[in-house]
DNA sequence: TGTACATCAGTGAACGCGCGTTCACTGATGTAC
DNA sequence: TGTACATCAGTGAACGCGCGTTCACTGATGTAC
């Protein structure tokens, strides 16, 4: 048995985190293997002993993001509500639109990196973006106060509000409006899930 | 001269409409010239005697939804506020938020349609797309109450849950999630602009 | 302990296709006489 | 009114590059004896 057990699957891992940076920053379609590959230290040939084809890459570098910062996203909610403070639904909407998530073009939720290459993706894909945002709608639900009739709505327009407010700040060029827009998007989101 | 003076002035207007409704369908890289040419019933070389090359076709392309349906939009953000009724407003968000929009993928707004691209596109294009998102949160400004103070940003939120309401739901696979979505957006969308 | 061996992760040259772009040419049109 | 002409919008073959994918090979590794 040449090479560790593992071996493999370390380098399988390194390739998707490779992919899921140059993805976030440059989109889908303008990423090359060969950029993959030299940004995980490997060559060309070596891609399709780990991976079918360029599109399996892809669902897994999105996939990928569920395992970081996603699961964080995940484990928080799954906790009990009695234990969830307020305080940190209003964190997490406070870190998701802040100018550090806006510059971090690298690690930034793949939500508002690549939703138009979402959108069209197979189902394997975009069934690992339905579960990132039910992570971030269940830990806003759970933090709003139970008895309120509308918790579940509520928490819906708190994530359209984080989301939406910086795919649209992606799009502008560099104006006093991206900031605007983002700032309305955050007091509004901070109001529902400080209710 | 031959032919009539503003013979290629049409012919140009007509690849800019094919162009267009290819983009919104399957965003920029996957539309060819020889495509967009076809479907305005010319052949491929002809291109080059009206663009300079494919990306200044994009920023055509998306500025001419300015003229559509941007244009009302604009018109009707331009118009005295004393005679908006704040119904043109609700209007205008349920309609942005319907399923008809949902379905239109030829016709949609462009926000919705290529997020990503747009994000990565150059300044002239991304200009065409802060005109557009201003004439959306003029128009919603103005049907709020004057004399409330926050009335810019109620109108910016309305504007993020418009547009991220429909961008999310693009990006979800069938599920019931894209309709809760929706209608969690629209009834917020609604409860501001009705103010 | 040391050596031969089998395995297979990774290499890099090559292939082939698609697409943006170029260019010499065609032919439809309006004008001049 | 009819014909020759100049113009230039549009044609389509060709080019060249980039990128996804394939494949015969290499060489590093753990195992067997």
């Amino acid at each position: 048995m040449p090479y560790s057990p593992d071996h493999k699957r370390r380098t399988r891992a390194r390739i998707v985190e490779a992919a899921r940076i140059l993805f976030n920053r440059h989109g889908f379609d303008k990423v090359t293997i060969d950029q993959v590959m030299a940004a995980a230290g490997l060559t060309r040939g070596g891609f399709y002993a780990h991976f079918r084809n360029k599109a399996e890459l892809h669902a897994e570098a999105v996939s990928s993001f569920l395992m970081g910062r996603g699961a964080q996203w995940r484990a928080e909610a799954g906790v009990d509500p009695e234990k969830l403070v307020p305080v940190m639904a209003m964190q997490m909407v406070e870190s998701y639109l802040s100018d550090r998530h806006l510059g971090d073009l690298e690690g930034q939720c793949p939500m508002i990196a690549l939703p138009s290459d979402i959108a069209r993706a197979d189902p394997a894909t975009r069934a690992a973006y339905q579960t990132l945002l039910e992570a971030m709608v269940g830990l806003f639900e759970q933090t709003i106060e139970a008895d309120r009739a509308d918790a579940r709505e509520q928490a819906l327009v708190a994530a359209v509000l984080c989301v939406g407010g910086m795919v649209l700040a992606r799009t502008l060029p560099d104006s006093p409006l991206v900031s605007e827009i983002r700032r309305a998007a955050l007091s509004k989101a901070v109001a529902i899930t400080a209710v």
